[in-house]
DNA sequence: GTCTATATCCAGATAGAC
DNA sequence: GTCTATCTGGATATAGAC
């Protein structure tokens, strides 16, 4: 029995996949500039020129990677934002699937590397740097708003949200970089740390 | 009057420093891999070909601005450390040191992000990467061993002191990231929502 | 579909003229 | 001391065999 032509494109697909997934390891470890296609290719176990049967390009992987993970962060956010919980709650629920992420899922760090690298690097394809844009926009505001109203219940700190939220990326982005450097023998600090920036004293 | 070795010297030396300014630039802006040894020239107002004269590769250029910032830092940690303030005195000082930093010296973020891109990166010369574990560990101690102080005074928080001096950095470094890519149209958060995580609530 | 071989391009590094 | 011209290596991308 041939295969059907749908049977080709699921194949095709799961080698475009395996081929994400590798490459999100050699983007992470080396940079895009400096990896190449050849590393991609090996760690894939397919040769070099096969390659261009599945992306143009290597910029072209690496943008198809950044539209992964802000397609997950931004789902992530409006999740969070569509819930019917107290904003106090919700900050709490952010921590700890954030911390939770980037301590259980060996990707997650990696992700937010290649993000950070997209967002410092010239040398990445624009549109990278447009999606990425619209990422950071929409993870601010939320975040913001969840701020807001925590203020309003009055179990956030009175400060900026702007700022709040800020500080809150700053040092998500921060720690994610560190699990991404350390790997496994990075254990995450105490949530309750972290928890401090926002909450007032006796929340 | 004909230049005489020393003068020689130092033309060669303002020249080397001249080249090293120009190159913090570019390699912030692109990463070590994607910038060009030709950007660094043109940006210092040289030929490329003369680049060699000053320094045998690109490679050494980059580890010697690494050279720079973790001197810089390992410094003012020691003068930090051996302050004779009380530590909740000593930590309030670093914060505002550093924000002071961030916010008025343009270079200082981009400094930040060459050793982001040294811890990161595995395609950097080792030597950077050497170079970063010791900061890394200089600053990383002698936050740790302020907070300690601090919790024997009563006015820092009781958590694990590795925790808090981890979460300093990671948010620090956070900040300058953001720094480094919005640049002027970039304000700092403010400082009492950062030292909340480390001051007891009524300190 | 997959591989190997090859063309092309580009940046690092060197050589030689002024 | 500085420049332009050149060599060389290596990576991307393509072509062609199986």
């Amino acid at each position: 029995m041939p295969r059907t032509r749908e049977d080709n494109q699921r194949i095709k697909d799961d080698r475009r996949e395996q081929i994400l997934h590798s490459a999100l390891y050699v983007f992470a470890a080396k940079g895009l500039n400096a990896a190449k296609i050849s590393d991609i290719a090996e760690r894939s176990g397919i040769s070099q020129g096969l390659m261009y049967r599945y992306y143009a390009s290597k910029e072209e992987i690496f943008v198809a990677l950044i539209r992964t993970a802000i397609e997950r962060m931004n789902k992530a956010a409006t999740q969070l934002e569509l819930m019917q919980e107290p904003a106090g709650t919700k900050v709490d629920l952010a921590i700890g699937e954030l911390f939770k992420g980037l301590d259980s899922n060996k990707e997650t760090a990696l992700y937010y590397l290649l993000l950070t690298q997209a967002a410092v690097s010239e040398a990445v394809p624009q549109e990278a740097k447009d999606l990425l844009k619209t990422k950071n926009l929409v993870q601010h505001k939320v975040m913001q708003n969840i701020f807001l109203q925590g203020q309003k219940d009055g179990v956030i700190n009175e400060f900026s949200c702007s700022d709040l939220s800020l500080l809150f990326w700053a040092t998500i982005n921060g720690l994610a970089l560190i699990k991404a450097v350390r790997g496994d023998d990075f254990k995450l600090p105490s949530k309750e740390i972290f928890r401090n920036m926002f909450f007032k004293k006796d929340v």
